[in-house]
DNA sequence: CACCAACAACGG
DNA sequence: TGCGCCGTTGTTGGTG
């Protein structure tokens, strides 16, 4: 992970679904040094053992490369560093392609970002506008390179963020490739017993047909329980003026209908999101396979195109099942947040509370140490506080016990407020590496606004910065696993969650990486610190045991 | 019919 | 005083 200044070797590659495989030599700074070749994909892994640092478009050049059998350690990946340059230069958002890049350098106008798209992976159709030659696109690749290592050069830690999301971008595609092992059988048994066996075409399952006969019965007229609009009126009707159909708000009413609309609500989301559909679309050959969309929110976090790959239920997770023979290792690191608040601010006295052992709870520390180790609630008010400094919350109970927090642990509250203070003046605010937040809008002066700006850069910055955590966390344990001889497989990431497949005599092992890698990733990012992140791991058949 | 905003629920 | 951050997906109910 670390960046040994100016020793890789650099070499552009780049590939499409089809088509050659270019390659060119380059020099520290990007320059070429020699010629563009076109290459098989099994050379690419000899020049790998030279350990360069290839230099692509973007995560979907590496896409290409693994159909072809390459597996390849470090890239500099253009298009995800331009995303972080432009921000950088307070332009968020500002196109970051390719052919905008190139442009910019040219002094020309910068061309739009092409919209994303599923037709990539297909052979050109007959609509499809023709694609730039390969070489004209390597071409424009190194050019860009270039002026990326330029703008690098003088900010050792935008380079590390640079090299940690290019990293992001091949675990990103390795897990695609890889696959999150699915079980459809189990999937479907789970979706039997609780909406009744699968009905035809667009029917309704038999179980929601009866919670919705139950419904009607209960308001004594037919209702569509879909509708929140119906549901409103239908509560009016009887007595009950509720701001919304939400489920704490329901459950507060004391009328017969509840009890079925909320089991209702919560089958049909069931069936709706992860229902038989969900898994005919998204789960082939006992895989699920969601498109990782690497720095696709503005903290840095990854968002996914399709399948909702984030938000997989907990009631559904029982299908996600290790092959026979293997494990999965399930890891989450514990009260991230908190613990990348304590190492950005050098708060000693706050990772102390946060303690050093796996199973170390650091909001039953922090209430020890804020309200002695006897206090009532002291746990969920420390929680609470917490929550308030990284949040922007200050409703409740939360002013107060944040007013504790800050005379306790001022270094801490003082980088959140000092956040705070710069979103609602209009500033722009970076992650601990340099992720560059938007800029604030027209408009945003208002005080309203102001104040929500506030809690945006307030949250950004650790947010942010604990997203640079686990990208370093993932290339780390990637290229441990592969030192080790691949006791596992990276095949799921969710924040500040990990997956790993393997077989089953390796899973020990494969927990024991995890550990190692997330000390590892709070090294590099902070130095010789007190915090500590523990990220206990788990070997489990089913990802619902965790 | 395509498009969009509001709502609601899931995840961190 | 009033204030919880970041997302994706599907449905409803309206608009042009």
């Amino acid at each position: 992970m670390a960046e040994r200044a100016g020793a890789a070797p650099r070499i552009a590659v780049h590939a499409e679904p089809e088509g050659p495989v270019l390659v060119q030599h380059l020099d520290e700074l990007g320059v070429p040094l020699g010629p563009v070749s076109a290459v098989e994909a099994s050379a690419l892994s000899e020049l790998d053992r030279r350990a360069p640092r290839w230099v692509w478009r973007n995560p979907r050049t590496y896409r290409a490369l693994l159909a072809r059998g390459a597996r390849l350690t470090r890239a500099h990946d253009v298009e995800l560093v331009e995303g972080l340059l432009v921000a950088a230069a307070g332009r968020f958002g500002a196109p970051h392609g390719l052919a905008a890049a190139a442009a910019r350098l040219a002094g020309l106008p910068e061309e739009p970002d092409p919209a994303p798209d599923d037709s990539w992976d297909e052979p050109p159709g007959l609509f499809r506008s023709a694609a730039p030659p390969a070489a004209e696109t390597l071409a424009a690749v190194v050019e860009v390179h270039a002026a990326q290592r330029k703008a690098l050069a003088g900010d050792s830690r935008l380079a590390m963020l640079a090299a940690a999301e290019s990293a992001g971008g091949i675990v990103a595609e390795e897990m695609r490739a890889e696959g999150l092992p699915w079980d459809a059988a189990v999937h479907d048994a789970l979706l039997t017993e609780a909406l009744g066996p699968r009905p035809a075409g667009f029917a309704r399952p038999e179980k929601l047909t009866a919670l919705a006969a139950e419904i009607d019965a209960a308001f004594g007229r037919p209702l569509n329980p879909d509708s929140p609009a119906e549901v409103l009126r239908a509560f009016a009707r009887a007595g009950f003026e509720v701001p919304n159909t939400r489920n704490w708000v329901l459950k507060r009413i004391d009328h017969p209908g509840v009890a079925p609309l909320l089991a209702y609500k919560e089958l049909a989301r069931l069936h709706a999101a992860h229902g038989w559909a969900w898994l005919r679309t998204w789960v082939h050959d006992g895989r699920f396979r969601p498109e990782y969309v690497v720095g696709g929110v503005v903290s840095g976090r990854w968002a996914t195109r399709g399948g909702g790959a984030l938000q997989i239920p907990k009631a559904v997770r029982a299908a996600v099942r290790a092959d026979p023979g293997n494990k999965l290792v399930v890891a989450d690191a514990a009260q991230l947040e908190p613990r990348i608040l304590a190492a950005m601010a050098g708060d000693t006295a706050l990772a102390r509370a946060g303690g050093r052992g796996r199973d170390s709870d650091l909001y039953a520390g922090l209430a020890a140490e804020m309200f002695g180790p006897d206090a009532e609630d002291g746990r969920a008010k420390a929680k609470l506080a917490v929550l308030s400094a990284i949040y922007g919350q200050t409703s409740g109970d939360a002013g107060v016990h944040l007013a504790l927090l800050r005379r306790r642990f001022p270094a801490s509250v003082e980088v959140v407020e000092s956040a705070a203070r710069d979103g609602e003046e209009g500033r722009i605010v970076r992650s601990w590496l340099g992720r560059t937040s938007p800029p604030a809008r027209p408009g945003d002066e208002a005080p309203a606004r102001a104040r929500a700006r506030g809690r945006f850069t307030r949250n950004f910055v650790v947010q942010a910065t604990a997203a640079e955590w686990a990208l370093i966390l993932l290339a780390e344990l990637r290229s441990a696993l592969h030192r080790a001889g691949d006791p596992a497989a990276l095949v799921f990431f969710q924040h500040d969650e990990v997956l790993l497949h393997g077989p089953a005599d390796g899973a020990a092992d494969a927990a024991e990486l995890v550990q190692a890698a997330a000390d590892t990733a709070t090294r590099t990012l902070f130095g010789d610190t007190p915090v500590r992140v523990p990220m206990p791991a788990e070997p489990v058949d089913s990802y619902a045991e965790k």
